[in-house]
DNA sequence: GGCATCGCTTGACTAATGTCATGTTCCCGG
DNA sequence: CCGGGAACATGACATTAGTCAAGCGATGCC
């Protein structure tokens, strides 16, 4: 069954942070706790939905085929992270599918635990609508950025993402493999490669999954600036 | 005040539609009904969320401004759609601006009304989710078209959904201007009348905002097609 | 009626990205 | 330590979309 470690990472993830002790400990003992190896899949699309998930380690990815096996990342979430929220209070068939993109613990917490939940204290759903438009936010984003910037843009983005401070230089470990970030990025790991290069103009060095920023506000201007201006190669 | 036949729109949207009369009745006695001119904001990002809002008649777009001034088209609604649920809950800044893109009629439900009717029945909750889901589902949607196709398929699908059949020949009237269906797509105006022209070899044609789609199944097959494969010119 | 405006189209050109092919490096197992 | 496969990098080329500029056509205003 579950650690206490476990229980710990899931009791600070965004659903059930801001929930009542008890709540929380009713819905601990309910779940169910799982390892998934690398590759493994958790759920695929138009399957139905019963249960939210909530990653404690590891990374998983929703993503979705095209009917020409075209596979979009719609996105990546590790630790502390939940998803199915709304599909899950629903009963519908998810609109994604779901996978292990590295070892990963995973917990699921049955929907008519939550739903049962719900009922008798109505905080419960303000909660999953925080989850929920937490998703939608993102999902957001994204859209914004695949419309409005270019590839090298995204990924200058997604470096400063994962840096905490917002001056001076940084060091960031990339958080899964290239392929998975061309992906979540929308391009193809080609072109990632090269949006890489490109970004050397603005004082990103990569090296294996290792990237260092010399100047995070340089980098931050170079995002957000328009597609058509020229930085010096 | 209200019309009747206003408030029978309200009651057909997917927000309410699903609720008990009686919750029904108390929303739309405390709801606030407005008008919009073209162009008309009726929010902007950043701005507290206080209402959800229902569109009774015209158009509304939501989008966001990147910092470079680019305009991303969210998404688009018309009588009967809601937007804003999972933000006016929470009481966050929307993450998009609102406009209407026609003259138009939208009712806006206070926050606090539907939180209260929401803390005396969760089933509330459960049918805000549903919206909010809707939402989710259709931005993945973009998403997954953003990233998996070319600009003339994603104008094939937009057509396709604005069919009622799904075989034979279709005519349609484009629902909103040529401008904002691009930004909708993803693209510029200038691509979009290119797209168009390449969809002359599917058997589609434009005139003004009416198309005519002489064979659904085989725009259906261009839509899905792998970008590669080649479609006589 | 005439003129200005705006939405839209088209052409020529450029930038960005995908595709295909090749080569390198790294990691893992024998 | 070696060999094979996967991830990644790079070059050459095709396709797609954005940019800039010109022009058409409908609408609306004076």
């Amino acid at each position: 069954m579950a650690h206490e470690a476990q229980k710990a990472i899931a009791r600070q993830s965004l659903l059930l942070k801001s929930l009542p002790d008890q709540h929380v400990e009713t819905l601990l003992s309910h779940a169910i706790w799982r390892q998934y190896d690398r590759g493994e899949t958790i759920f695929v699309q138009e399957e139905s939905a019963q249960a939210v998930h909530v990653v404690l380690a590891g990374w998983v990815k929703l993503f979705r085929m095209s009917p020409t096996g075209a596979e979009a990342v719609v996105s990546v979430f590790t630790r502390g992270e939940s998803f199915g929220e709304a599909v899950a209070l629903r009963n519908v068939p998810y609109p994604v599918s779901a996978e292990a993109v590295s070892a990963c613990e995973v917990m699921h917490i049955p929907s008519p635990v939550l739903i049962s939940l719900m009922k008798a204290d109505p905080e419960i759903g303000i909660s999953i609508l925080a989850s929920t438009f937490t998703h939608l936010h993102s999902l957001v984003s994204q859209l914004e950025q695949l419309k409005a910037q270019t590839g090298a843009q995204r990924v200058a983005e997604f470096l400063l993402n994962l840096c905490d401070c917002d001056e001076g230089a940084c060091e960031v470990e990339l958080p899964y493999d290239k392929m998975l970030i061309a992906g979540r990025l929308g391009m193809k790991p080609e072109s990632l490669s090269r949006a890489f290069s490109r970004l050397k103009a603005v004082g990103v060095k990569i090296n294996r999954n290792h990237a260092e920023i010399s100047d995070i506000p340089l980098l931050r201007d170079y995002a957000d600036s328009d597609p058509a201006e020229n930085w010096a190669r």
